[in-house]
DNA sequence: ACATTGTATTTTGTATACAAAATACAATGT
DNA sequence: ACATTGTATTTTGTATACAAAATACAATGT
């Protein structure tokens, strides 16, 4: 693995490891929204200087995990509501088109993926709830990647974190969500482009309107 | 305005301008699709040190024209005619978003910028085409920006990118797309969602398509 | 002639030094 | 008591030094 061979050689760049561990932080509430990161503290923290620990951070900015005011300093983000409902439109138009692309592709290989998320799940009475959170991310993802359109994948990626970071998982029970899942690989399967747009498109709106309404 | 600022203070960040610099040898050919970045190289030529030059290619990295492979170097990068066509379905999926979300809006202010955009080639025989591209440029931005949804404006910004370098500023004719460009604007007006997405598609799917039979 | 090894040179990644800006806070004035 | 000014401290932005990795290329062997 990548990791790995980061691991064996000494002088690889280690500003991957600190990124990951700055957004571990971020993720679980080591450094607060909002709250200065004062580099030179971070950087002892983590027992590196300021060089590769600035490289990490431009990386997170670049995720809107981090925001900058030159000369004063980064900052952990804050979001409001109104900026988590925007990412979820993002959501919509993307995934809604991926889902398109994949209808129009007609390829049995990436029917099966798709399928394959959800089927543990299906004569399940019980369902588990991690496997399930689990499954959900890996569907959502691999809808985009499986268009094999790399910037559309590279433009979900920043509206991705943002809904880890924002910590619901899932907005919705499994025993209401798993038949909309099958109701956009069906219409994938059957090559009905625009339904299956149209099935991506409400199902991330459903969640977005519960988030709302809270 | 806010390069003005950094130069009437002595120590602003130098990072700004050699982004810009950058992206300007990128887009006039200066610096060629391939070809490595060589730091000290660079730096030198730009008359500052390996810091602030590091910053920027970041910056670049993040938009797409610089691709870093680690412990080798940051190289130029080069778009094929796959990832320049997969560009504008990322654009088909934003723009039309967009438009739908303008249309729901039905704000007055709106359909009036959008329409000066283009009010100055309505009865002019001849279209000056520079100011033409121009105001094409304008329009797909402020269809982005009027919808105040930013992150959605941050993902188009990584295609618009895009579109700039490839260089097709204009890939169809005035008489063209002028119309389509209305019609857009008179579906936004009449909040007739559906039709404005349809039209905002349809409008950057036939450029796409030229693109592709070239 | 071509492949392989070993050495010199270049280049990257990281740490650190230093100047300028930002900030904290005490001293002073009203 | 509160605002304002001035000074000390902190922090950022940039340049630079240095080690390790990558690269170029000559020397050697087949």
């Amino acid at each position: 693995m990548y990791t790995k061979y980061n691991v064996m050689i000494q002088h690889a760049n280690i500003s991957e490891p600190i990124y990951l561990r700055l957004k571990e932080m971020i993720l679980n509430g080591e450094l607060k929204q909002g709250e200065k990161i004062v580099q030179e503290k971070i950087a002892d923290m983590l027992g590196v200087s300021r060089t590769p620990l600035m490289k990490a951070l431009l990386a997170l900015e670049n995720e809107y995990l981090v925001e900058s005011i030159p000369r004063r300093g980064m900052y952990i983000r804050s979001w409001d509501k109104k900026e988590i409902i925007d990412i979820y439109i993002c959501r919509e138009a993307i995934e809604g088109m991926a889902a398109r692309l994949l209808a129009q592709s007609k390829d049995e290989n990436i029917i099966k993926q798709l399928r394959d998320c959800f089927s543990p799940f299906l004569n399940s009475k019980e369902i588990n709830l991690d496997a399930y959170t689990e499954a959900d991310e890996v569907f959502h993802s691999l809808l985009i990647k499986l268009t094999g359109n790399a910037p559309l994948d590279k433009i979900y990626f920043f509206g991705n974190i943002h809904e880890k970071v924002i910590g619901h998982g899932l907005i919705r029970p499994p025993e209401e969500t798993l038949n909309e899942h099958f109701k956009i690989i069906k219409a994938i399967e059957k090559g009905d482009a625009d339904a299956a747009e149209q099935f991506a498109r409400e199902h991330i709106k459903k969640s977005r309107e519960l988030l709302f309404d809270q």
